[in-house]
DNA sequence: TCAGTAATAT
DNA sequence: TATATTACTG
């Protein structure tokens, strides 16, 4: 009787065709639901009687793939023989009234769904998910095979449901029925999501579960919204599938999908219930970064999204994962703003990842910076024991110009420490005690960075210890005096004009990498033939055309004079 | 409405 | 304890 996944493969123009058992004592109202459902092409077997509409299942006069049964039906004593006795057949419930009690009984009866009449069309039109939804949780083995190019349409919560929908936890949920119509205050979500199909119209608009109504009955259902909030919420939100299967594993990596970032949702039960199923909540960073696999500078949007979505009657607060993969993102999105400018808008548009919010951005970029905080005056400190090696660090992946480092002792320039708390190259210092790490060295996200030498592409003219800065400011061209970048404490020795603005030294820098044929800014010194040599050799070039090296040569002449 | 920050939750 | 999220303020 029940519709496999074989038979919906093989069926064309479904849901056209569907046989519907309409059970309804109210002949108008019979005539009615007949009407719009014929009108939708499906062939409708009305009944009046419970007991003659059971007689047809249980004869097998006809087949029949779906039921609508009025609630009222049969159901003068409390009881729902039909629901009961047609256990093969997604059933649908209807009732005039909208009694939360009688629904939640229904369901947890095993009804597919319980629509509150008028029926509409828009109502009845997706009766078919239902069909779908019991044909795929028939047998287990046929999911796997069956309807996979539908799976973005209709199939996509019944594959969820594999887990929970089997036969055996049917039946074992049909002998708690009744107990659990009564806990149901509790576990209304959970009994509702082993026996519910998608929701008929509510998927239509947004993939609701449950309509605002049922809320007004149910303080545990979460609707809070705040206002300018739809857009973060349509993207993070909706990522929730109430479903328990997806629930047990809800703090598992989407990463497969999310190509390197995941949101996992919170495991909010109270006593953690649901911990023992995190498979991979705890699969170290390592591994992560193995499944993430975020191209460096693609302008493809990253989700960190599933792409199924479900109702959200579990709706549960999302959780993003900052992996390394996501951080670096982060980290190049700061570093392409620059450190003063990059607000989480800005960020969150850079970082070009889909469902990331705002929030979540600021968020980070709130921790981003106090980690800043803890981690330069310690790297500072660093710098005067180890100025040298240091500075090869620090300055080592992004050159930054040569400014006297005049903030060493009091506070820091944002321009010249990026590089600690994020930057590709300054991996020792995170092995450092002295500066903690996010994340364990394996999971650093900068490996992928080529390394390059300080003294390569303009090693910073750094003073030497005892003579901490230069009396005389080199400021390039195109430098302005700013106090952008200073703690308000370097004022104190620091002549303000000493300083370029931030982003006047980003874009020094960059303009500078862009363009190497130019020569340096002042502040910059040239690398040394020597050094760009043996560093093309570290890097596995060792064939260096004559010119090469005569340009480096000229630029270098050119740069001295 | 957004950014920044403090407070709170996990 | 570290980090994420939320609440609040400007």
């Amino acid at each position: 009787m029940v519709c496999t996944a074989d038979d919906l493969q093989g069926w064309k123009d479904f849901p056209k065709g569907l046989r519907v058992l309409l059970l309804d004592e109210d002949t108008d109202s019979a005539s009615e639901i007949r009407s719009r459902l014929e009108k939708m092409d499906y062939i409708v077997f009305t009944f009046c009687n419970e007991n003659e509409a059971l007689t047809a299942i249980s004869n097998r006069t006809e087949c029949f793939h779906v039921a609508i049964v009025e609630v009222s039906t049969g159901n003068s004593n409390g009881s729902f023989k039909f629901l009961e006795s047609a256990k093969d057949l997604p059933t649908i419930m209807t009732s005039n009234s909208h009694c939360l009690s009688t629904m939640m009984k229904c369901i947890a009866l095993g009804a597919a769904e319980f629509l509150q009449k008028p029926l509409s069309e828009d109502k009845l039109n997706n009766i078919w998910q239902h069909v779908v939804h019991k044909a795929f949780n028939a047998g287990e083995t046929g999911i796997s095979k069956s309807l996979k190019p539908a799976k973005d349409t209709t199939v996509s919560r019944p594959q969820l449901q594999v887990e929970t929908m089997n036969p055996e936890n049917e039946n074992l949920l049909e002998a708690e029925g009744e107990a659990q119509a009564h806990k149901l205050d509790n576990e209304q979500s959970a009994a509702s999501d082993r026996f519910q199909a998608p929701s008929t119209p509510q998927l239509k608009h947004g993939g609701r579960l449950l309509d605002d109504g049922d809320c007004q009955d149910q303080p545990n259902c979460s609707m809070e919204k705040e206002p300018g909030d739809q857009e973060e919420d349509s993207k993070s939100v909706d990522i929730t599938c109430g479903n328990l299967a997806e629930e047990t594993t809800s703090k598992v990596d989407l990463v497969p999908r999310a190509e390197g970032v995941g949101l996992k949702e919170e495991d909010d039960s109270p006593d953690g219930s649901n911990s023992g199923s995190n498979i991979s909540s705890h699969r170290n960073d390592k591994d992560r970064v193995g499944d993430a696999r975020v191209e460096n500078g693609s302008s493809k949007k990253t989700s960190i999204l599933p792409s199924f979505c479900g109702n959200r009657v579990n709706k549960k607060k999302t959780k993003v994962d900052w992996t390394p993969e996501l951080h670096k993102r982060f980290v190049q999105a700061v570093e392409q703003l620059g450190v003063d400018q990059a607000i989480p808008s800005r960020i969150l548009d850079l970082m070009k990842v889909e469902g990331l919010t705002r929030h979540n951005v600021a968020s980070h970029l709130q921790k981003y910076r106090i980690h800043r905080r803890h981690i330069v005056p310690k790297e500072d400190d660093r710098r005067w024991h180890h100025p040298r090696e240091t500075i090869q660090r620090v300055y080592a992946q992004k050159p930054v110009m040569a400014f006297p480092p005049y903030h060493l002792n009091h506070g820091f320039s944002t321009s010249q420490i990026y590089p600690v708390w994020g930057h590709p190259s300054s991996h020792q210092m995170y092995g450092h005690p002295g500066f903690p790490s996010w994340w364990p060295p394996e999971s650093w996200p900068w490996k992928t960075y080529p390394r390059m030498h300080a003294d390569m592409w303009g090693c910073p003219a750094m003073p030497t210890p005892q003579v901490p800065w230069s009396p005389f400011p080199q400021n390039p061209p195109g430098f302005h005096s700013s106090d952008t970048g200073q703690e308000p404490g370097s004022m104190q020795r620091v002549p303000s004009e000493l300083y370029p603005a931030e982003d006047e030294v980003d874009r020094v820098v960059k303009e500078a990498i862009s363009k190497p044929w130019l020569p340096l800014p002042l502040g910059l010194k040239p690398p040394s033939t020597e050094s760009v040599l043996s560093e093309l050799h570290r890097n596995g070039i060792s064939n260096i055309p004559p010119y090469t090296t005569s340009n480096i040569s000229n630029r270098n002449k050119s740069q001295r004079k």
